[in-house]
DNA sequence: TGCTGCCCTG
DNA sequence: CAGGGCAGCA
């Protein structure tokens, strides 16, 4: 569909270990790179007929036959393809072309010298003595051989020097290639000035995604570092990220993320693309956006060290270079916090498809093998959650269902994929440092990013490939997470964002809590950040179906569980839902997974209604009918409560008792 | 016909 | 969580 990442779906499946890297221009080294204009089965049809250069060595041998032989293996050789092809035909051509050249100079002028010295031969017998008529028949016929053997030195020469041009010409498109990747890639390793090139159009494509960038997303220099200062810090990005960031096990995957930057670079390159017409773009591509990682990276790291330098406390501190940029952002930026924008790192992951997950998040509640009363509080519960300290009778009401960014204390599982992902973590982190307490909310403790979340992923994966051209023009109600955030970066406290990001997945999943089946305008009205359009609607919509989806599957399972396990007990108990239970815990991490919020009363009062009637249907059989959860669902449909007012905020909602 | 919700699948 | 198919409903 519309989805961005379907530019990624491409896994490589062959994997070039490009040695870019370590590669000067002029080294020879640029085999992988040559080695698909060497393959006979692609480049070469398409390089001026390039295979007939394998002809260059059928010269050396005289023997027609032999050269014929010669070629073939050589091509068989070749086209059974894989890797030692290419390196043993670099093996030839580290000698270089120059020497091709010698070669071919020596081999000429071999032949020639033979030719002469057996014509001299001839004629040295021709002048000693009579001749005899059988001398004569062999004098004629030298002669005529020697017109035959000018020809085919003429035709000879002429196919050398045919070769000649095509391996010149062949030559002259192998330096301009080399020439485009490493003006891509050379300049942002030899970290060459911005203009200082400007010939090549690939280098002015990556000269545009960053002005594009800026364009588009109205950064100004002041969050945008000049590119100058990208490259540079670049270039030291592997390892100085584990002394920036406290090494955490989480960080310990991100490290591996980026050391295996040039990994990545590799990865991102299939030499399948390479064979492909437009394979070098696709590698500039892919280039571009190590850039774009690469870059997020450093302005992460860069505000990260600041904010490390400035002990001053969230409330008073002040990034001054990110002020002028945020109010260029924002003109209201200091009026009214936007706490929406600074939604935990793991509920975005959470609603980012491209990230994967880690697998003991991957719940299957089906298959849970454990015997136990899931429904009765269970003594050795590992749930550290509940039951909860009331600590909320201590404060303000107001403060209850306050709006605060919910920042979980986990750094998030995986790295984060995008640029624009980072740029608004980047932006979420310059608000939370920022004095944004004006409007009435003047005790509440703003999660301060950089305590909760020491270390802030650099984004080493491919994510897309170029996120301007991938967003423009789509439908951008589907934006969610990825451009949501993005969108999200660049909103006023007044504007509402087109797409849905993570911090509204999670708004969602807490008003889950309240209500199972909100109507499109009650979305709207607990949604006023959003921009509703058709996609936008359906699309939380679709966020409540899957809410209710997992809810009911739980239902079902742990109605069925207590109908098979215990059903006297079950019935003489009522069917409690405990907030011990298992089945509380597994709702609670699916709807509330930071566990920021309480879990409302009546949301567990839903659930035992919800649980009653699966198990009292599951008891007396109906579940035989088809349809039979269509009654369930019309009286938990009833059930809904009106969400709290708190949510009508934009932002997520918080229990501030909650927060650590 | 369009909307909505459920179901299944990835 | 998203996409697609399907059915029910207005």
């Amino acid at each position: 569909m519309d989805c961005p990442s379907d530019l990624f779906q491409q896994q490589p499946s062959q994997v070039c270990h490009f040695d870019l890297y370590h590669s000067p221009p002029e080294s020879t080294s640029t085999g992988p790179i040559i080695s698909p204009l060497l393959h006979p089965n692609s480049a070469s049809q398409r390089w001026g007929g390039y295979r007939q250069g394998q002809c260059l060595f059928s010269e050396l041998p005289a023997h027609e036959g032999e050269q014929e032989v010669d070629a073939d293996r050589f091509g068989r050789k070749s086209a059974t393809g894989g890797t030692a092809i290419p390196q043993y035909r670099l093996g030839d051509r580290r000698r270089g072309s120059g020497d091709w050249s010698q070669d071919l100079l020596r081999v000429k002028q071999l032949r020639v010298d033979s030719t002469v010295k057996r014509e001299g031969e001839v004629e040295r017998d021709g002048h000693r003595g009579r001749r005899s008529v059988p001398q004569l028949v062999r004098a004629e016929k030298s002669i005529e051989e020697r017109g035959r053997r000018k020809e085919s030195r003429e035709g000879r020469q002429r196919q050398r020097r045919e070769l000649k041009l095509q391996l010149e010409e062949t030559r002259g498109k192998l330096l301009e290639l080399q020439r485009k990747v490493w003006q891509v890639y050379g300049e942002h390793h030899v970290e060459e000035e911005k203009g200082g090139e400007g010939d090549d159009g690939v280098m002015d494509e990556t000269a545009e995604m960053f002005s594009e960038g800026e364009a588009e997303d109205h950064l100004g220099g002041g969050l945008y570092p000049p590119l100058g200062v990208n490259e540079k810090k670049h270039e030291s990005a592997g390892n100085e990220n584990s002394e920036v960031f406290p090494e955490t096990p989480a960080d310990l995957d991100l490290d591996m993320e980026l050391d295996g930057g040039g990994v990545w670079l590799g990865c991102s390159l299939v030499q399948g693309e390479w064979e492909n017409i437009g394979g070098s773009e696709k590698f500039a591509q892919a280039l571009k956006q190590e850039l774009s990682s690469a870059v997020a990276r450093v302005i992460d790291r860069v505000l990260h060290l600041y904010a490390e330098t400035d002990q001053t406390p969230p409330s008073t501190a002040v990034l001054a270079p990110e002020i002028p940029t945020s109010r260029a952002l924002d003109p209201n930026s200091d009026k009214k916090q936007r706490p929406g924008v600074a939604a935990s790192m793991t509920e975005q992951a959470e609603a980012l498809p491209l990230v994967a997950k880690r697998p003991q998040e991957k719940r299957n509640p089906l298959i849970q093998g454990r015997h136990k009363n899931l429904l009765i509080p269970q003594a050795n519960s590992s749930l550290p959650l509940l039951p909860q300290p009331h600590l909320s009778a201590l404060l303000p009401t107001r403060n209850k269902d306050s709006f605060l960014p919910s920042c979980p204390p986990n750094p998030p599982p995986l790295p984060l994929p995008l640029l624009h992902y980072t740029m608004q973590h980047l932006f979420t982190r310059s608000l939370s440092s920022m004095p944004l307490h004006k409007d009435g909310l003047p005790n509440e403790p703003f999660m301060d990013f950089r305590s909760h979340n020491p270390s802030f992923p650099p984004l080493p994966l491919l994510g897309q490939l170029n996120p301007p051209l991938a967003d423009r023009g789509r439908d951008e109600g589907m934006r969610v997470g990825i451009d949501g955030g993005d969108t999200a970066l660049y909103l006023g406290p007044g504007a509402s964002q087109e797409g849905l990001s993570p911090c509204h997945l999670k708004k969602a999943k807490l008003m889950f809590f309240y209500a199972r089946y909100p109507s499109s305008n009650t979305l709207k009205t607990y949604f006023p950040d959003v921009k509703f359009n058709r996609c936008v609607t359906s699309q939380l919509i679709k966020w409540f179906s899957n809410f209710r989806e997992f809810f009911y599957i739980q239902m079902e399972r742990f109605a069925r569980q207590a109908a098979r396990e215990s059903p006297v007990t079950a019935r003489e108990r009522g069917l409690r839902l405990s907030r011990n239970s298992e089945l509380f815990r597994i709702l609670n991490m699916h709807y509330n997974k930071s566990n920021d919020y309480q879990v409302p009363d009546r949301f567990v009062e839903v659930s035992e209604v919800a649980l009653r009637e699966f198990f009292t249907a599951i008891q007396s059989g109906r579940d035989a009918d088809p349809c039979w959860k269509k009654s369930i669902y019309k009286i938990i449909c009833k059930l809904d409560s009106p969400v709290p007012d708190s949510f009508r905020l934009p932002g997520c909602p918080m229990d501030t008792h909650r927060m650590v």
